[in-house]
DNA sequence: GCCATGGCTAGTA
DNA sequence: CTACTAGCCATGG
């Protein structure tokens, strides 16, 4: 084990240092995009030798992206992004602008995540544009009926929103509980999607197929 | 291990 | 329809 300063492993040994920060120790490296919903930061890092994403960080009406990211990666840097980095940041922005894309798990950090976590966002991934899914639903489909409180704060923490659609997940009423981008972002998302909403301000579940079956 | 913290829910009033 | 409750559960400190 290498503990020279200057190398990658002298990042763990820096005081007050952020668990994402520790966990990029090869150098985070961040690109900022304006999109509709305001400005997008997407976080990448040199994982196994590999260029990937670790954070997507939206801006939210009370916080910008820009301001979360200087509090989260205060030693990120914004010169020599990997071109892959560059982009799925292009790819964000143009899902924001409202493109139909589809996002591959291949760029994400996943492992960076705690197993159940890992399960959720896998799960989330899957469903398709147009779809949503409820934290109850998603609960039974990982063999844990009673777990939709747990499946609710693992979607709360998803390092990646937008990459892994976690804006598809509703409550079992329809409402739209949180957002990481806040709750109107969520509901302009899934519009741009083509949910239709009821009067009361909730999804309409009933209609359709727009709710997912794994 | 204990405790607090949530993007939850089905049930009850 | 709303309001509140008592269970539920993975994480992080």
């Amino acid at each position: 084990m290498d503990s020279a300063l200057g190398t990658p492993g002298a990042y763990l040994a820096v005081q007050g240092a952020s668990v994402d920060e520790r966990i990029c120790a090869g150098g985070p490296a961040a690109v900022v995009r304006s999109t509709p919903f305001g400005p997008v930061v997407v976080v990448g890092s040199i994982v196994s030798g590999r260029p990937k994403i670790i954070r997507v960080l939206l801006s939210r009406p009370g916080q910008s992206a820009e301001d979360l990211m200087k509090r989260a990666f205060p030693l990120v840097r914004s010169t020599g992004i990997p071109p892959e980095i560059e982009a799925l940041a292009g790819d964000i922005q143009a899902f924001l602008s409202g493109e139909d894309i589809r996002f591959s798990l291949s760029m994400v950090s996943l492992e960076m995540c705690p197993g159940f976590q890992q399960e959720v966002l896998r799960a989330e991934h899957r469903i398709p544009r147009g779809a949503v899914s409820t934290y109850a639903d998603i609960a039974g489909h990982l063999g844990r009926p009673c777990a939709a409180r747990a499946v609710g704060n693992a979607l709360a923490r998803n390092p990646f929103p937008v990459i892994i659609p976690c804006h598809r997940a509703i409550r079992s009423d329809g409402s739209l509980a949180g957002f990481q981008g806040g709750v109107a972002m969520k509901r302009r998302l899934l519009e741009m999607e083509g949910i239709e909403f009821a009067y009361n301000g909730n999804v309409a579940l009933k209609s359709g197929g727009v709710r997912y079956r794994f």
